[in-house]
Parts: structure tokens; C-alpha cells; sequence
DNA sequence: GCCATAATATGAGTAATATTCAGTTTCTGG
DNA sequence: CCAGAAACTGAATATTACTCATATTATGGC
């Protein structure tokens, strides 16, 4: 069923989620109205779907990217920034779609026990560095949660539109200075 | 036509948005439907209004207590513990109502406008506080920005649902605690 | 190959609901 | 008291999510 979740992507990202009818999904993608509902029960699911897919691929690509550094024994600021570009790389793609599908994680309540069980696996994993490190003391969980909370926020927001005049790469680097000073604390 | 946009958000609040037709809106605000359209163009503009409100209220609370902590010339952590506190209690109120106006802020590109500008405005005063304070160094301003930005996710995420067994007031220190550590940097 | 049965696809039709507008009531000030 | 403006009304219309009776295609046993 990807490739109408493809459709589905598509539309919504071209005119929006209500401005977009299930008929458009249907002839986007080649089958019928009556197809869609054989494979998704309403149109919400269809968002909901995406957004599912979408979370899982964000944290996937996190723990590969928090995986990596930890190989590598990197330093906070190489964890975080590593974690930060590889997920700013994967919004650059479309980052009009994928804030929608943010936004909407918080409407359902079923893609908001995803995400906040995402989130909290990537905070754990979070949490290994910042011990590893030596950094957090015996709070590093909630730490690490607030940052995975609050880095997302910059992802969706300053890091996919700059304030004019600033450069992309220039605010990842705001950010990654801005977690690594928070995270440093509690080094013990 | 606040009492038209106090019925709209009891509704939204107790049903959600979709679930609410413009008919239910007009009978408990106890008008006609062809009244509510005399007073907005269409169901969406209710919501639009009511996120207006509601981020104009927030920032009026925000640049308060910004104000509060400038006349008593305190220190960075009861800045931000003001300015986060009395946030945490603005949205205490509704909780669901204000997570479904941050989502809408997001979606409409009007609104969206709106965040940018209020949070702007929010960040600009915390920028003259951390000058006060002599922290920040040249980057005060985009400094501000991302913490405006990220404290509003901790706001909306964990401060309005703190995780279980954890006290809301203990994870408001945990917020206050993180940003203090985050923004004492360049301290020269 | 051929048939029976299951699985899948179709799209006009139905239901729900956002929006309109011709007619009505209420206000205003002269 | 009245003419005209302003505001209100709710049945009628338009839009669109969703259904389902019918048709098509796939499967496997002989």
C-alpha cells in the first residue's frame, strides 16, 4: 500500500489535507474510491498512516545516527550534532508534509502513544551517551527526554526555515552549541 | 463575537474539531448557522480566530512576566522560572483545547504568521534580559529565539503531560534548570 | 483448458454537513 | 411613526466522505 500512502503524500503536500478529496487520492493513485477504503478505513487513516511511517523512519534514522557516534566514542557536541544533521537532512526533503504530519501526531491519539514511545526510545538511547559521557548525573533520562522534545521543535520550526539571512548550516550549529550547553551540566 | 468564539472552543474542547458542526455551534451560542457565517467567512475561521486569541493571550502573559522579572532585576533561572510558571499556568486551563490551537497555528499559513511574529516579539524581550544579564554574547537575539521556540514544546509536551510519577511542578524545575544551563553560555 | 470459488476492484448512489440566500425581523434616526 | 439599513433566520444547495451491489480478476483442483 505504499504507493497510495505515496498519493496520499503528495496531494497533502500540494494542497493540504482537507483541500485534498479521497476521489483525488483514488484517481492519484490509479485505483478507485471504493479501492482506498478496501485498504484504509477513512481518510484520516490515511494521515495517520503517513504520519506512523513518517516517525518511524525519523527515529529510526535517529538510532542509526545515535549508533554511529557511539561506535565512534564521539564527544556530546559530535552526538549531537550527528544526531541533529542526520535529521535535518531527512526534513529538507519536504518539509511542508512532514510538519503536517507533526502536527497532526499531536491531534491523534494513537499516533501521540507513537510518538511519545519514539521518543522516549531515542531518549534512552540519548541517555546511554550522556552516561557514557560522564554528563547528567542521575537525571539523564528526563534530560535526554527534554532534549529530544525541544530538539524536535527546532527541527520543525528555525531549522527548516531560517530567520532571513541566516544560512541552514549556520543555525544547526546555533542548536547543537545550544543542546550541548545543556546537556554539559552534571558533569560530575 | 467572543461569546460566538467562547461556544466554538467549548465544543472543539468537549467533541474536537471535526466533530463539531457549525449548526452545534450556532445552537449553543443560541444564533443561526446563518448568523455564525455573518460573523466568519467559514468553519475554519473560528478555529483561526480562536488560535489568534489564544497565542495574543499567551505572549501578553509571556512579555508580563518578562516585564515582572526586569522591574526586580532577577537573576536568568527566576527569569525564565517566571516566564515558564505562568505559561505552564495559562495552559493549565484547557490543556487539549490550547495542544488543538498549536497544532491549528501550524497548519494555517496565517496564523503560522502570527506564531512567528508573537514568538519574535517574546524573544526580543528575553534577548534585552540576557544583555542585562551579560549572557549570550552577540547571538542574544537567535539564542532567545530557540528558546522560545523550544521551551513552547516543553510547554505544550511534557509540562502539560508530565510523565508518569513525575510531579508537573518538579519537571517546571527540570525546564527552568535546562534552559538556565542552556542559555548561560558566553557568559564573557 | 475449464470451472467454481474467492479475492479484489468499481463508481454511481447515500448521508452528513459546510455554506448560501431569499425572506423576515429588528434597529436607527429623522 | 416610518423608511431604510442592519442583522437574523433556517430551509435549500453544494460538497465530499463513505457504502455497496455489481463486475472483474485471480486461484487452484480436476
Amino acid at each position: 500500500m505504499d504507493w497510495l500512502l505515496e498519493a496520499a503524500a503528495q496531494l497533502f503536500h500540494e494542497h493540504g489535507y482537507t483541500a485534498t478529496t479521497t476521489n483525488k487520492v483514488a484517481e492519484r493513485a490509479g485505483i478507485s474510491v471504493g479501492s482506498v477504503y478496501q485498504y484504509f478505513p477513512n481518510k484520516d487513516a490515511l494521515l495517520a498512516a503517513l504520519a506512523e511511517r513518517h516517525l518511524n523512519e525519523a527515529a529510526a534514522v535517529a538510532l542509526a545516527a545515535l549508533g554511529r557516534a557511539a561506535a565512534a566514542e564521539a564527544s556530546l557536541r559530535t552526538v549531537l550534532h550527528e544526531l541533529i544533521a542526520s535529521l535535518v537532512e531527512l526534513h529538507a526533503a519536504r518539509p511542508g508534509l512532514h510538519s503536517l504530519l507533526v502536527r497532526y501526531s499531536l491531534a491523534h491519539p494513537d499516533v501521540a502513544d507513537t510518538v511519545r514511545a519514539l521518543e522516549g526510545e531515542v531518549a534512552a538511547a540519548l541517555a546511554v551517551e550522556l552516561r557514557r559521557l560522564g554528563v547528567g548525573g542521575d537525571r539523564a533520562e528526563r534530560r535526554a527526554l527534554l532534549a529530544v522534545e525541544g530538539a524536535n521543535a527546532h527541527l520543525h520550526g528555525t531549522l527548516l526555515r531560517p530567520p532571513s539571512g541566516v544560512a541552514r548550516e549556520s543555525m544547526v550549529e546555533e542548536v547543537v552549541d545550544l543542546w550541548t550547553a545543556a546537556l554539559s551540566r552534571g558533569r560530575e
